[in-house]
DNA sequence: GTCTATAAGCCGATAGAC
DNA sequence: GTCTATCGGCTTATAGAC
């Protein structure tokens, strides 16, 4: 059933890629448990029987949209990290990685919104392996914040693991609240980096 | 079925309680689409159609478990506020009020991070009424941001909606991590509190 | 008030035609 | 590859005994 992935996708692929990019979405929008295969079927016009061609379960189908969607946004975070210049402050690098994850997560990809509002509804068995990818994404974001502590950007007596808590807490929050009509991710993701760093008072 | 609710409670009143306790930490731990009315039967140590004689259905208990949530935090944080000298200032009624938040949600009550986790799943019928209050508490949260910014503790350029759902983000996501053997709800309130007002550069 | 039994409907998964 | 049809199991809600 798994194809080589280089060259021109087959007809099966394609379907495959609709059905995917179906689950994702309604994933996202009903959460996991309310999700029907009828629902996932519809939206990629097609019957609920016909998903048993590609994939084996319901359960499957979950498992690979957590997998794309923590694999993408650590995709794009690092590579704009990595686009920086060199000499790029720990403010700049932090600024472009919250920029990347608040973009992905904000309207870009269903598969990283899916993850993060289906993690805590998905099934113990399938959570564990996800948990390791989620805690390698977190130990990415603290090598961030601890390199910016050892240039002195971050004062010295501040706890990295908890404020790497809080902006997860910011940018993840956002997805119960944003509004793309009314402010645009680059002055979010500017007022994150602000606030964390600098604070209000 | 309903009853007045001072004097000694009924037989019924007391098991309808026990039902209500039961429905709001299975919600809790498990998700509203996952949990079954022979889950809630489980832990209430009745029937499933037992649960009928006290409540019309599944629905109605979700209802009455968000509306407790809420209306029993705003409370308590109400109640913290109120509680503080009047010459207190902005920054230490931010801090009682993010330790009642905290407080509440992540070790005393059930109803309360029921509420929280199962907002974004609630059907859209049930949705609607709760949204309102939940923007009355919100407003609550700006006022207290507007007397600290009037009186000189946030600075004037800062854009209190966005402080406030940054503050609710770093509150919230913590019921996906908070371990109350690591760490101390006073430690943590103190925390976010100083993180938001003072940055962590 | 709480129980047991069951109705009525829905869902995931499979089988087999085309 | 995709369809239709259907099985078996589970779920909410109701009925009626005690």
């Amino acid at each position: 059933m798994e194809q080589a992935s280089q060259g021109k996708p087959t007809k099966s692929e394609k379907t495959r890629e609709r059905i995917l990019d179906a689950a994702a979405r309604t994933f996202r929008e009903k959460g996991y448990a309310s999700t029907r295969l009828s629902d996932i079927a519809a939206a990629a016009d097609t019957q609920a029987g016909s998903l048993y061609y590609h994939f084996d379960s319901r359960n499957q189908l979950l498992d690979e949209v957590l997998e794309r969607g923590i694999t993408r946004v650590f995709e794009a975070v690092r590579e704009g990290v990595e686009g920086l210049p060199s000499d790029a402050s720990g403010r700049e690098r932090l600024l472009v990685a919250i920029q990347a994850h608040l973009g992905f997560v904000l309207q870009q990809d269903d598969y990283a919104s899916a993850n993060i509002r289906l993690f805590g509804q998905t099934p113990e068995a399938i959570r564990r392996r996800h948990t390791r990818k989620h805690r390698v994404y977190a130990a990415y974001w603290k090598g961030l914040l601890e390199s910016a502590q050892a240039e002195g950007e971050i004062r010295a007596d501040v706890d990295l693991s908890l404020a790497r808590l809080s902006l997860f807490g910011m940018m993840n929050w956002s997805l119960e609240w944003y509004d793309p009509s009314r402010l645009g991710i680059g002055d979010l993701a500017r007022n994150m980096c602000d606030t964390l760093l600098d604070g209000i008072a």
